[in-house]
DNA sequence: GCTTACTATCTGCTTTTTGTCAATAGATGA
DNA sequence: TCATCTATTGACAAAAAGCAGATAGTAAGC
């Protein structure tokens, strides 16, 4: 089941699950657009958008945070209220709304290509099978 | 028209252009997959699969090129038939067929984030115009 | 013959982005 | 007390991308 595709196996190192990487902004600032949330809790949210929380270190969710605050997409405050070490909430701004409104858009183009390259992958498939 | 999202104007350095790379190897290895090609012609056949030949440096093509042949998926022999300069003409190997297979899988997986993605952003928006 | 432009590839250097690993720290339960 | 779960952060290394330019053959126009 995991691969359909002959002679897969053996020694390539995976530099995927590198460069999926760009989906997790979008998907982090939609989660705050959702509702207001914390790095831990983020995390896991993201296993609804196909993120495998196994292959995701926490440093990198943090860091795209901290990246996007600075950049003026969200906002933080502290949470001392709640149970166990402290929180700090994150909510969307105006900024990051629009943004990742484009985002998507950007995003909506890489579907686009995606899709082709499965279509002409098809193409070649049955050019084969008929030989 | 290039842009539906209010307020995206103004000082956002495009981190995006850079990053969406992730689709390249994947749409070299589908073109060298329907004909042996070089370098430079794939730059131009990339458009057909959505990349901006403007955007796109070569330098980042034949890098390219040149790392999936050190990993065994492709190889290239010189044409010194042709006009003009010499040209690396690249060929697809068994490994690189099946490597482009398995990437395709991925970016399946990709193509399946990014319709989550812009099925919740639809919802949201629904949600504020009840409002 | 000279210049310009197009084809074609490669290298070096810098910046940006990711990955990895570990430190810190409160709370909880055995 | 010790392990474990929650929660965030920092430092350093590796990978990828961007940028600028070197090199070179050919062809067209003057």
């Amino acid at each position: 089941m995991p691969g359909r595709c002959r002679g897969e196996g053996g020694q390539f190192r995976p530099r995927w699950k590198r460069g999926m990487r760009f989906t997790l902004r979008p998907a982090l600032l939609l989660l705050l657009a959702e509702g207001d949330s914390h790095g831990y809790e983020l995390m896991d949210q993201l296993d609804s958008i196909g993120f495998d929380s196994n292959e995701l270190d926490s440093s990198i969710v943090y860091r795209h945070l901290r990246d996007m605050e600075e950049m003026g997409f969200i906002h933080s405050t502290w949470d001392d209220d709640s149970k166990g070490p402290r929180r700090r909430v994150y909510q969307i701004k105006e900024a990051g709304a629009s943004r990742l409104c484009g985002w998507l858009e950007s995003l909506d183009h890489v579907r686009g290509q995606i899709e082709i390259l499965q279509k002409r992958y098809q193409n070649i498939k049955e050019q084969e099978e008929k030989k």
